[in-house]
DNA sequence: CTCATTTGACCCGC
DNA sequence: GCGGGTCAAATGAG
């Protein structure tokens, strides 16, 4: 029980220490460019960090796990609309909860529950963001009553860092161009601390699968540097990557969400702390061979998803050398990084 | 060869 | 029995 609290905790303290932090750089940005859809991409995502920690709250009040109260009497959507954004038209993203009336099964209390809406274009397939950089694996899809064959999403990461974080995409039955993006369960995975809260679009995996392993390289390269700039200086590089993808939301939370640090020292000032739930990230970071044990012992069910668990455990520090990214313009190792480093490579807000 | 997706079968709650 | 959700073998892509 209090192990489950304690779990509910650590989200909600990732949560709002995200919304906090982009806040933050918020701030610094509107201080220090023009203004730019990257400010209205940035406070949607603040708004989602806090919503999205509305919803633990009220799903762990619900269920009494967490003795919180949500700070807003009836439903968050209220009194905090993404939509809010006057320029909501080209974000045209709605996030609302829907715990009250979803949980038509006990069981499927257990993990959170929050809707998203993404709009569809046919210029450019999404509008706003494609992807929150998190990684999903399809398992499923099955046309049920009400909806056009919705798919069936977990995430990548299930079996090697135990995140159970899933999602169920569906064409809306009102706007065929928009997409219901049903999230169950937050991320516990390395994921959640590189990238954005609001997760992928997921239609983009419908329209655009390739970027799953531009993500997952990204992961492995993420979770390399951040292991190996630990010990130093408690900091962490994410430097921007440009990724061919059809949509560029990855590239742009690469560069918005830079997990901080140096590059955080340039853009925010060294007083920049942005502490992603260290308590959640750290469990994370050596869960996989734990997970794999874990996973044995509970016996193993598909051998195809533990061969490629142990691939992702094996990549994972592989990937530095291996991979396409890993040999970019930047230095690997974070000491020689210069703190004139151009971040802005490709544009950082321009 | 590896890994993600597809898709029919299966499970489980109502 | 029905329907939503998940599993897992088959298939395809890179």
């Amino acid at each position: 029980m209090e192990s489950t609290s304690t779990w509910e905790q650590q989200m909600l303290i990732n949560e709002l220490t995200q919304g906090m932090e982009r806040a933050k750089q918020l701030r610094f940005y509107l201080c220090t460019t023009s203004p730019s859809e990257a400010h209205d991409l940035l406070l949607q995502r603040i708004l989602s960090s806090y919503e999205k920690a509305l919803s633990i709250l009220k799903w762990s009040g619900s269920t009494g796990q967490l003795q919180l109260a949500a700070p807003t009497s009836g439903a968050p959507e209220s009194s905090i609309s993404v939509d809010g954004s006057p320029r909501s038209e080209e974000l045209n993203k709605t996030f609302r909860e829907q715990q009250e009336h979803r949980d038509t099964s006990k069981k499927r209390k257990m993990l959170p529950l929050w809707t998203e809406q993404v709009r569809v274009t046919s210029e450019n397939g999404l509008e706003g963001h494609n992807d929150d950089g998190y990684s999903w694996r399809k398992y499923g899809q099955k046309d049920i009553l009400g909806a056009k064959y919705p798919s069936y999403y977990r995430c990548t990461y299930r079996h090697v860092q135990n995140c159970w974080a899933t999602k169920q995409v569906q064409r809306s039955d009102d706007d065929p161009t928009v997409f219901e993006i049903t999230y169950k369960g937050s991320h516990t995975c390395n994921q959640s601390n590189n990238a954005v809260q609001p997760p992928a679009s997921p239609e983009n995996q419908e329209l655009n699968h390739k970027p799953q392993q531009q993500n997952q390289m990204l992961f492995d390269l993420r979770a390399k540097l951040r292991v190996n700039t630990e010990g130093l200086d408690n900091k962490e590089i994410t430097p921007h990557f440009s990724f061919p993808s059809t949509f560029a939301s990855v590239d742009f939370e690469s560069r918005i969400f830079p997990i901080s640090t140096l590059a955080d020292d340039v853009h925010l000032g060294a007083n920049s702390p942005l502490v992603v739930s260290p308590a959640l990230s750290e469990s994370n970071y050596f869960s996989a061979s734990s997970t794999y044990e874990m996973k044995r012992f509970r016996g193993v069910h598909n051998l195809q998803h533990l061969e490629s668990d142990i691939a992702e455990i094996v990549s994972a520090h592989a990937s530095t050398t291996n991979s396409p990214i890993g040999g970019m313009e930047f230095p690997i190792d974070p000491v020689e990084l210069d703190p004139n480093f151009p971040f802005n490579v490709q544009g950082f807000f321009t």
